[in-house]
DNA sequence: AGCACGCCGACT
DNA sequence: GTCGGCGTGCTC
């Protein structure tokens, strides 16, 4: 009996496309199906015809994989993350199944197993040997090295039973084996405080849909709290999915993980190799691995039976990114969640506004966490004020005029002494390279990125100057490009580098690392440097965000930001809230052991309400100033917001084009929108940029505002418009 | 997306 | 005369 249905393909269409197949047919059941005149694996997601077309026309199924189909809650997800974000369907799909090589032929593996022919009927003689063999594989089948491993006979003895029959060999797929999770490997010992939030989150698992904020500081183990909650979830078979900021950092959590549960879980990130995900992404499938930590797209995995979702560090800002699709990742975990009708718990120290409001309203649950770990106290925040407390210019080491310098007296003063006292310092600066500019003192010509409209960052180690927007890379010039002075070329602002560089040339004893989230260091190096750290061998640690995470230094007593400012400029959203969750993340890294941390902002802006706020460690305070404003705005959470971007490389032709969209655009008493206006950057990988922003009420849904707005011009074939919902950068 | 078809300008 | 630019349309 054949029949017609539609077949999703992992293209940008949002129609599936008609295909004849024979036998019983489930929605969500992969195929291969050819098209055009490619071969692309898709999946069933209509019953009979949504297309009009010929009869003729329509092919038949190639061939039906032999995985599990997509659950009908996937398949649900799927189409809401396409409504949602206003992007393809089949592109969404293809976050779910664009892994290379998971539907070719698998890889087999000969085992043997017994024939039924005795030995005697085999016309071969008894032996011990033999016998064990016999024994050995009387219920399940192995391969030779296991025979020989598990029988203790060697090749000869297995060859002459497969040669006269007695053992045959049976074909399977060759499938990496995840060791499943012991609940009961090592428990923790629990606070009274933290076993009372362990049993909150357990008491969720397994009774369907609910968001709980675990709410707690750096240091106060949610961590821990979370992994009972897991726990529970696994005792009930279920599968667990830990979202992760950036995977490559996080070798303590995996330490943490396999110290409680016996196992390491299984890895879902973008530095994953191709077998590696493919053994991955069909034992999820399969339902073999039953822990997964993950970046994002780990959401987007087709699991058998899900119980859990656990967002870490949920107010990071990388959880919303630019994939094959715009995504937040946190609001779309929580879609999932829903549609699996499972728990999900946020941990984080510093929630997002988001987050916060939804706890406000009574749509999420809070778990705090208050106490640190045993002796651990809060740092001491102070302020250092750059107006009055001005760094010193040095003279340079060869006394040839000065240098400039980056480090207020009082944190020279500072590091100087925490060195004499042997303990660890760390200097946080947000930039990467030496220098965010160069300059030529002769000519005043600032060297700028041929593709887009920023400046060139310095990086001296490797001799480049770099383009952080579109990673133009040129090595650094001798002289001005402009008038061609061999003298002129200055490096202008600090990188960490170049803090590296005093710290260095201040305390030359002193053993100093710099960490930077660049290109030059990869993830071995940057695990090297944070255990050289965790075992006392570098005095001062200088580096970019990636000191943020939540590494643990118990011996890190004096964390100094350079630049406290940086990050509150520009005219972004979110660049209060960004700037407190970073800068508190940071101060957090010290005085985690026995002894207290003090912590140094420098900033030119000491009265700022979000600096204020972190020295009197008053999250609530910045957080009640920022609703506020918030609400006074109309921003989110308290309205909507998409951001349309125009671009192409035709300067007039897009501006034209973001003109018109500005004509058309929506204006009433629940919907506005502003520009178009040249992007923040206006040109990008050589393409002009205009930007403009709808904002809506709270109950409008946006997408179909979007949709009829967009709609009503035809946009120019050179020219593109993005669409991102719910804004986080504003590039 | 990926590819073919088809219509106009600058070349061996 | 052809080669090749990219605008348009199609894929079940």
């Amino acid at each position: 009996m054949s029949q017609i249905v539609g077949v999703l393909l992992p293209l940008p269409f949002n129609e599936p496309f008609d295909y004849k197949i024979d036998g019983d047919v489930v929605l969500g059941e992969l195929v291969r199906v050819s098209f055009g005149r490619e071969v692309l694996v898709g999946v069933v997601w209509k019953m009979g015809r949504s297309s009009t077309i010929d009869e003729t026309k329509i092919k038949p199924v190639m061939e039906r994989i032999s995985l599990p189909p997509l659950s009908v809650e996937l398949m649900k997800f799927i189409a809401f993350v396409a409504q949602y974000n206003m992007a393809f369907l089949g592109l969404v799909l293809k976050m779910v199944i664009s892994v290379k090589g998971v539907f070719d032929d698998p890889k087999m593996t000969v085992l043997y197993e017994l024939s039924g022919k005795t030995l005697a009927e085999a016309k071969l003689k008894n032996s011990d040997a033999r016998w064990r063999v016999m024994d050995f594989l009387k219920f399940a089948p192995f391969n030779r090295q296991d025979i020989v491993a598990g029988a203790g006979v060697g090749q000869s003895v297995i060859k002459s039973l497969i040669d006269a029959g007695v053992l045959r060999p049976v074909m399977v797929e060759d499938k990496k084996e995840f060791k499943q999770p012991d609940v009961a490997h090592q428990k923790v010992n629990l606070t009274d405080e933290q076993r009372a939030a362990a049993e909150q989150l357990s008491s969720d698992i397994g009774n369907g849909f609910n968001v709980t904020l675990l709410d707690g500081v750096t240091g106060s183990g949610k961590t821990e709290v979370y992994f009972e909650a897991i726990a529970k979830a696994l005792d009930l078979g279920q599968q667990v999915l830990i979202m992760v900021p950036e995977i490559g950092l996080t070798s303590q959590w995996l330490g943490r993980f396999e110290r409680r549960f016996g196992v390491k879980p299984g890895k879902w990130h973008s530095a994953l190799g191709n077998r590696e995900r493919i053994d991955t992404w069909k034992a999820v499938a399969e339902g073999r691995v039953q822990v997964l930590v993950g970046a994002r797209s780990a959401l987007f995995l087709p699991y058998r039976d899900l119980g859990l979702i656990v967002i870490d560090e949920s107010h990071d800002q990388s959880f919303k990114q630019e994939d094959v699709v715009n995504y937040q990742g946190r609001d779309m975990a929580i879609m999932r969640a829903k549609y699996e009708n499972i728990p999900l718990i946020l941990s984080t120290a510093t929630p997002d506004m988001e987050t916060v409001v939804n706890v406000d309203e009574g749509k999420y649950d809070v778990v705090a966490l208050k106490s640190r770990f045993a002796e651990a106290v809060l740092p001491e925040i102070k302020i250092i004020d750059l107006k009055k407390d001005k760094p010193i210019k040095r003279p340079k080491a060869d006394g040839s005029g000065s240098e400039p310098s980056w480090l207020a007296p009082t944190l020279v003063q500072a590091l100087k002494d925490n060195f004499d006292s042997g303990e660890q310092s760390m200097l946080f600066l947000n930039r990467r390279g030496y220098a965010p500019l160069v300059i030529c003192r002769d000519c005043g010509h600032r060297i700028q990125c041929p593709h887009c409209t920023a400046w060139l960052t310095e990086h001296r180690r490797a001799k480049t100057l770099v383009c952080h927007h579109c990673g133009f890379m040129m090595s650094t010039p001798a002289e001005c490009p402009e008038c061609h002075s061999e003298t002129g070329l200055t490096a202008c602002g600090p990188g960490v580098e170049r803090v590296a560089e005093e710290v260095k040339n201040r305390f030359p004893l002193a053993r100093v690392k710099v960490l930077s989230s660049d290109f030059t260091t990869n993830f071995l190096e940057v695990s090297q440097v944070i255990k050289e750290m965790e075992d006392g061998e570098i005095d001062i640690l200088i580096g970019t965000q990636i000191l943020a995470k939540g590494h643990h230094f118990p011996d890190l007593t004096l964390v100094g930001i350079v630049d406290a400012d940086l990050g509150l400029m520009g005219s972004d959203l979110r660049a209060g809230e960004r700037t407190f969750q970073l800068l508190s993340q940071v101060a957090g890294r010290a005085g985690r052991g026995q002894k207290k941390g003090t912590v140094y902002l420098q900033t030119l802006y000491p009265e700022n309400a979000v600096l204020q706020a972190l020295v009197a460690n008053d999250r609530t305070r910045f957080l009640n100033l920022e609703k506020k404003s918030r609400r006074i705005l109309k921003m989110p959470p308290f309205g909507k917001l998409a951001a349309v971007i125009v671009s192409g490389i035709n300067q007039e032709e897009t501006e034209k084009t973001a003109i018109w969209l500005g004509q058309v655009a929506p204006n009433t008493e629940f919907v506005s929108t502003l520009g178009p206006a040249p992007a923040p950057i206006f040109m990008l990988r050589n393409k002009y940029r205009y930007r403009l922003l709808l904002k809506t009420a709270k109950n409008i849904r946006i997408q179909d505002v979007l949709r009829d707005w967009l709609s009503r011009i035809k946009i120019p074939n050179r020219v593109r418009v993005e669409v991102d919902v719910d804004p986080y950068s504003f590039y």
